[in-house]
DNA sequence: CATGACGATTACATCGATGTAAATATCCGG
DNA sequence: CCGGATATTTACATCGATGTAATCGTCATG
């Protein structure tokens, strides 16, 4: 009906200036008691709110931050997403989701975009992006990256440690007597991606085992998707000799594995053991169910949202920070837990 | 380093005022090929982008429109999400994604509350909402429901034949000798929420087959997770007569269903059919493969936004429309498939 | 060549909120 | 009752973009 009320309106209400009604909105020390009540009378009567495009216009600021995330099917990133946006939720921010397909060109759209432009800051999950990529400073956007960063010191970053990661899961392998472990996932080349962290940490267990390390069982996917899992884990199985273990690099990567293991009359764990990464509710429930690595994700969520407020807070202060965090391998039976 | 260019720098630097660079922006017809060129260029050179807080307070629209879903790690959610994410994205427009929990005060912040204010409208996946809280048009937000609605003729309004869909899927497993079919997370209190609508077209083919309905097979949940399907089938099985299928009303609840009947020793399908409903990804790698009702989540997706939209651009024009959406029974091995 | 029509461009006001600085009110000691 | 703090409130400008209406050119026509 009416039109939405503006401050002025309120202030009209009230009997006061405009001004008057934005101290009391934003708890100006110094207004009296009784004219803060009236003002606020005035505010519920009217039903007013804020315009936070006026608020954003003067202050420079929005309150909002953009989560830019490969998929959110991906399980591990809409959990994630919950998370991040609880903990932006108690830090009084908006979150502003993104989903960039794991592609270049919209995960620099997340960064420098048009929708960059509503938040004051990005927390970044990155698959494609080039470390030059990374000259954010210019406009200043303040920038945190989850998983491994593509360059040195170029932003803030929160990760667990992926090379321990891996190696601890691919020592369980060992432990449990396997000796041929396929990493489905993996890669010996590229930049440091979560993706070579990994197979590095696969590589260290390997070598401390002494066992040798066969690069034609670390097989590289299109996406870290069930169907992906399912086609390496059948082709792995076609190879001779075959893999004893898969280590996915993903749940999704090795749920899909077990379905086509299944599909093939494969037993696991009796015949092959397979292991995940991110611990997603999924792997609790299915047959068998998966040992996997969990990532605290609460604390990757709470830190990345805490390190991105601090950078908008005070855009230059201070050296760029590496939270690490931790991890837990969770034995299931997959793999004889 | 320097400042962000305003608009009014970009015409210094080209030598116009600003409303000719606006125009050229916002692609005026009368402005000459000469001048275009050259605001354009002066646009690259600075690096100009809009401002939209600015944009926003004198035009009064964002571009945005917030889409509230109960939780994003319920798979049929995040898969919805990222529909309607890419069809805003076809249109032009931002999503700025929430989770409501399914908590009614949640689903009304999405309404009324904070950030609201950013958007331009609401597609809202109401869970708790009652028809009295859908009194929005005092703002004027136009808003676009999905699943059943509270309310006869609130707002427009998105979703599958529930009813048919039930009843589709309990014919099936009528079909396949089926008798004491359970329903997981169902209901025949309450208001006419999705649940509901459901249990009632199982009611329907159990009626049309001469099969008598009995209530103890209709067991409620807490939530619509793995774990809550799990504890339900559980408990279901200890009771005499047992059932010999599971209708659970969305796959979660059905996978977590399996796994607990795999803890049992149940064979499914030999012993007990299981059926879901979202034909989420998790649904054809289970084992055994899970048989749900596939609801056309693109064009869901594709409605919802289309709907709103319109109703942005012509607030109070029209009847309140309802949109029904295309379903498939897809039958994999839990029923035989 | 005056007139009018129309295209291109611009000056100015405005959206809503708030920072700055100035004005006004209140209170204290002497 | 005054001078000087201190407390409270207000006028005004401003953030960036754009709608409105006015101005300035250009060109065809009678």
């Amino acid at each position: 009906m009416a039109a939405r009320p503006r401050i002025k309106d309120v202030a009209e209400y009230a009997g006061v200036s405009p001004k008057t009604v934005s101290n009391v909105i934003n708890d100006y020390e110094h207004v009296s008691d009784r004219t803060r009540e009236v003002v606020r009378e005035a505010i519920d009567a009217l039903g007013y709110r804020v315009n936070i495009a006026g608020r954003q216009l003067r202050q420079g600021r929005t309150g909002m931050i953009t989560l830019a995330v490969p998929e959110l099917d991906v399980a591990y990133f809409s959990e994630l997403a919950k998370h991040v946006m609880a903990e932006a939720d108690r830090r009084g921010q908006t979150v502003l989701l993104h989903q960039t397909g794991g592609v270049r060109e919209r995960e620099l759209a997340a960064l420098h975009g048009f929708d960059a432009q509503f938040t004051d800051g990005v927390i970044l999950s990155p698959l494609a992006l080039h470390p030059s990529d990374l000259a954010t400073r210019d406009r200043g956007l303040p920038v945190v990256l989850l998983g491994e960063r593509p360059a040195e010191g170029s932003t803030d970053h929160v990760a667990i440690d992926n090379v321990r990661a891996a190696r601890e899961a691919t020592e369980h392998l060992l432990g449990r007597g396997r000796r041929r472990i396929a990493v489905v996932g993996g890669t010996v080349r590229g930049r440091q991606g979560t993706d070579r962290l990994r197979t590095d940490g696969y590589r260290e267990a390997l070598e401390e085992a002494g066992v040798p390390f066969d690069s034609g069982l670390v097989v590289p996917v299109d996406a870290y998707h069930w169907k992906d899992g399912a086609r390496a884990a059948a082709a792995l199985m076609d190879t001779d000799p075959r893999p004893d273990a898969l280590l996915c690099l993903n749940d999704h990567l090795a749920l899909g594995a077990l379905r086509a293991l299944y599909e093939r009359g494969e037993s696991v764990p009796k015949d092959l053991d397979v292991v995940g990464f991110d611990d997603i509710e999924a792997a609790g429930f299915s047959v068998p169910s998966l040992t996997t690595v969990a990532p605290d994700k609460k604390e990757i969520a709470r830190a990345a949202v805490a390190l991105l407020l601090d950078r908008i807070e005070e855009p230059a202060t201070g050296p760029l920070l590496d939270h690490v965090v931790g991890h837990e391998l969770k034995v299931r039976e997959s793999t004889g837990g």
